[in-house]
RNA sequence: GGGGGCUUAGCUCAGUUGGUUAGAGCGCUACCUUGACAUGGUAGAGGUCGUGGGUUCGACUCCCGCAGCUCCCA
């Protein structure tokens, strides 16, 4: 125990903790089996990463479920790691060999490539880690995993394998979001919306036939440089316009040729003229129009973004954009330009490249999603459980209709897929179905020099997919991990953004269910229960900035956590990031807002510094101790209340945690310890700790208690500090942590304390009383002056409540005097009523006449509002009848002191 | 077009199965450096809970319609 610093100095205190944490293995994960066990596996940031405000908010939560959970005595894992996300990291390696060497990729070739790459990870690849560290982490740092390490690699590979042994991977030509940037195919989920500005093009079609007066037909567009890739166009099956067209023929313009047209119900009639070009090579609808009605898939456009020689020579070589132009231009040469009409379409863009995707038909791999319905069915059943529960709706409806999953990259940077090919069999004659022809499994084939590996990599998310799993050993456990697995898994709860429900969330979850344990087409609840990766999911709102926009780099508004811990510290960011982050979808951030924290941190640290100062410390190693210091026949009402309200509070807290509900947690917090500890409690101390010796230890012994009860609640949150005050305040024996000593619940807590009704009743009033006789003196400009001489009228019990604690209202009020009114006519003296009856002050000076009947007249009318409220409520016989019976006697005991109020009031205005 | 969410004080948000006279933080106003804390204290102003119906003795809360905002998917 040592003399608490005059000023809280979070960055001194908080490297010191962390340090002596580390130093002491407090985050170290073994396996207890005779403790509960929790587990969260964090959401691998990626390696090359910097830490952002939602990482702040992700890992803060996170940290406070294990910190709970580690003082509530649980064996607790809390695995860190980071993910290699592939285009991400590969795209920031090429940039800066451009920009130092002037280098492609290409020219130093892929093994060369990726060594630059690990490099670039061994440098930069633990800065976030570090970063995470400065908020106060409590990871298990020794188990920091990588999804490109040997055993993760292999965890990766042979879920491939297993997956494609079952039937689920596939290899297809399929319509994907390509970016021409890249060169990559990348996820819906990678592909941004934006609205363009551009034209929507009419032309015309000539029919090879005409019919009738009709010559051709008119098409609108918003991308005639897909034209030549066209192979038919389509109308609606009943549009009275065309439908007599169908099976006839129109010349494409360029190349020219003729193409049928075809009837197909995807055609929106009120859109544009009703006739749609058909690109089923550039268009993921268009595709699909082309294989119902078997049409020619014409690719125009290459990989890069540039027309191929199919375009026509012309074309050939020319970038996409500089063609939309040149094909209208050349429409319009033809005379079959109609009008470029002004028009907003959104367009999907890489989020990568930051250019327009193209949809592209190419050969891919691809996943389709195994244990679909089980998944549901984990969550439907409650087997795992959102918090907040509505986020179910958006799991359900996206697996209601899921999509098979494209899971080839064209990258380096990744987890290459682990097939081979027979050399000297040209790609597109392989037999897929023949072992000789093409090889998967993890180890490769036995015979190298004759085959050659799939180039792709997998998507990043097809890593990640198994983290849960992979990192606690699957596949291929040793004895060691066997244990952690049977202890650990399922783990108890994923923490993390809705953003990712659909590309993370689920994906664990069917992986969980396919590939933990033997390979079973459907499951039963109790083998879904053993084989899902976490048991909750609670899902957190994404942070923006106080207007609502996205923190972004470019827009410059995305503060620098590190820079917000220099400036509130670690546990003051932590407390404050928390307090404003509702269960809703979007966080809006400010400094303002945060603010809170730090003053928070600085409250607990002078309320214990206070303590401090109050009186001598007794031993208060263990709650026992504390506890045989109490003494309740010493209590007055005041000590009753506020252990009443310590008990409550920690019930609360307990709530919180059980219900996955954390908005509340740092609200009853502060409230219980800056207004009803501070403001009220340690106020109301002030005379007792300077009275006798047995009332001031008692009292000096309740705060110690509230205070060891505070530190281990706020604990969680705000980790450094109360280490510090937990030491500084003599609760650590010998050398041990805040964590060690397991959080009483509000029943140990308060053991044989019996606590009185009455007197937290009582409490409520005086503190009514008091705040009455404040505002009195603050309207009459006496709120600083501590002599002011009031007298109170109340009778009977109420005078006999005032009487016994007529020393505390004074002190608390700041009155000179308070004495009962007796036979002394108040007439003429400002009065306040209060729930211990009317209180006046005693003015020897003339009051404002005028200005106190106005004020007295504006309460009036107010009660005289809630008396006809009452009134009527209570008049009418349904609610007696029907109403339970507490709530009908609260409405005539509120109605009753309402009325005494308002006689009061009345009297009063009527004596002025 | 399909689905979710939101609408409560100037701002950001709480408000637990319907039950007293709707709360907090910030901001604002006035007063106060009183022996923990000005990152503080005391008091105060400020809301017909988006709108129109319905159910009920009773609706911020439940149901339906409407309006506005927002996110996701197509």
């Amino acid at each position: 125990m040592s003399e608490i610093a005059k000023a809280y100095e979070p960055q001194a205190v908080e490297a010191r903790w962390y340090a002596k944490w580390l130093e002491s293995g407090c985050f170290k994960a073994s396996v207890q089996t005779e403790r509960e066990p929790y587990a969260i596996m964090i959401p691998p940031p990626n390696v090359t990463g910097m830490l952002h405000m939602g990482h702040v908010l992700d890992n803060t939560l996170q940290d406070i479920f294990v910190r709970r959970a580690r003082l509530e005595g649980k064996s607790v894992l809390w695995q860190p790691g980071t993910d290699h996300a592939g285009i991400a990291t590969q795209t920031k390696v090429e940039r800066q060999l451009r920009e130092t060497t002037g280098e492609s990729k290409y020219d130093l070739g892929r093994e060369a490539f990726l060594e630059k790459v690990w490099a670039f990870r061994e440098e930069s690849g633990g800065v976030i880690l570090k970063q995470l560290q400065k908020l106060g982490a409590s990871c298990d740092w020794d188990r920091t995993s990588f999804t490109l390490d040997e055993h993760y690699s292999k965890a990766v590979l042979e879920a491939f394998v297993r997956l494609y042994k079952r039937g689920y991977v596939y290899r297809g030509k399929r319509m994907v979001n390509w970016c021409p940037a890249t060169h990559t195919a990348i996820s819906d989920e990678e592909v941004n919306m934006k609205p363009q500005q551009g034209f929507f093009y009419k032309m015309r079609y000539e029919l090879v036939e005409a019919d009738g007066e009709r010559t051709h037909l008119e098409i609108s567009t918003t991308r005639p440089e897909t034209l030549m890739g066209d192979t038919a166009v389509a109308v609606h099956p009943e549009d009275e316009r065309y439908k007599h067209l169908i099976g006839k023929t129109v010349w494409r313009p360029f190349p020219r040729a003729a193409i049928p047209i075809i009837g197909d119900a995807y055609v929106d009639r009120e859109f544009g003229t009703g006739c749609l070009k058909v690109t089923p090579a550039h268009d993921k609808n268009d595709f699909e129009i082309g294989q119902r009605h078997d049409l020619e898939v014409i690719e125009v456009i290459d990989h890069d973004g540039c027309m191929n020689a199919l375009a026509g020579e012309e074309f050939a070589g020319m970038e996409r954009f500089a063609a939309r132009k040149v094909a209208a231009n050349k429409l319009e040469a033809m005379g079959l330009l109609i009008e470029r009409e002004p028009y907003e379409n959104v367009v999907g863009f890489s989020e990568r490249g930051d250019v327009p995707i193209e949809p592209r038909l190419s050969e891919q791999w691809f996943l389709k999603y195994p244990k679909v319905d089980a998944a549901k069915r984990a969550v439907e059943a409650g087997i795992i459980k959102f918090h907040p529960d509505r986020w179910k709706k958006t799991y359900l409806h996206w697996l209601n209709g899921i999509q098979d999953w494209c899971i080839s990259r064209q990258l380096w940077w990744g987890h290459r897929i682990p097939v081979w090919y027979r050399k000297g069999i040209p790609r597109t004659d392989l037999d897929f179905s023949d072992p000789a022809q093409v090889h998967v499994s993890v180890a490769g084939p036995p015979d190298p020099e004759n085959w050659e590996q799939e180039e792709d990599v997998l998507d990043t998310w097809a890593s990640s997919y198994l983290w849960p799993m992979a990192n606690l050993g699957w596949p291929e456990p040793d004895a060691a991990a066997q244990k952690e697995l049977a202890h650990w898994y399922p783990t108890s709860t994923l923490v993390t953004g809705f953003d990712i429900i659909f590309f993370w969330v689920a994906r664990m979850i069917m992986a969980g269910l396919e590939l933990y344990g033997e390979d079973k087409a459907t499951l039963s609840d109790a083998e879904i229960a053993a084989r899902i990766p976490f048991k909750n999911i609670f899902i957190h709102g994404l942070i923006r900035d106080e207007k609502g926009r996205k923190m972004s780099k470019s827009l410059g508004n995305s503060p620098d956590p590190l820079d917000l811990i220099d400036k509130f510290g670690a546990d003051g960011l932590r407390f404050g990031i928390c307090n404003i982050a509702p269960t809703g979808s979007d966080i809006l951030f400010s400094e303002e807002r945060i603010q809170i924290g730090r003053n928070f941190c600085n409250k607990l640290w002078n309320a214990s510094r206070f303590r401090q100062m109050s009186g001598p410390m007794s031993d208060n190693t263990s709650l026992k101790g504390i506890h045989s210091r109490i003494q309740v026949d010493l209590f007055d009402d005041y000590d009753h209340w506020i252990l009443a309200r310590l008990g409550a509070v920690t019930a609360a807290v307990e709530a919180c945690f059980t219900e996955y509900d954390l908005a509340p947690y740092t609200h009853k917090l502060y409230a219980f310890f800056w207004s009803d500890f501070c403001d009220w409690y340690v106020e109301a101390s002030k005379g007792k700790l300077k009275g006798e010796a047995s009332v001031r230890d008692n009292c000096l012994a309740i705060q110690d208690l509230v205070l060891r009860q505070v530190l281990q609640l706020a604990h969680p949150v705000m980790p450094h500090i109360t280490e510090e005050l937990w030491s500084g305040l003599g609760y650590a024996g010998a050398a041990s942590f805040i964590h060690e000593s397991p959080i009483p619940d509000a029943r140990a807590l308060l053991a044989e304390i019996s606590i009185d009704r009455g007197a937290t009743e009582r409490v409520a009033l005086l503190q009514g009383l008091i705040s009455e006789a404040r505002a009195l003196k603050a309207k009459y400009n006496l709120a600083s002056k501590r002599d002011v001489s009031v007298f109170y009228g109340a009778e009977g019990s109420a005078a006999a409540v005032i009487a016994d604690n007529a020393g505390l209202i004074a002190s608390l009020a700041g009155l000179g005097s308070l004495e009962r009114l007796g036979h002394k006519s108040p007439e003429g003296l400002p009065a306040a009523v209060t729930p211990l009856g009317t209180l006046y002050l005693d003015l020897s000076s003339s009051i404002d006449v005028a200005a106190e009947k106005a004020r007295l007249e504006k309460e009036l009318a107010r009660l005289d509002k809630l008396v006809a409220l009452g009134e009527n409520k209570l008049k009418n016989p349904k609610f007696v009848e029907s109403a339970p019976e507490q709530v009908v006697a609260g409405a005539r005991k509120q109605l009753a002191e309402t009325c005494a109020q308002r006689d009061e009031t009345k009297q009063i205005l009527k004596s002025l």
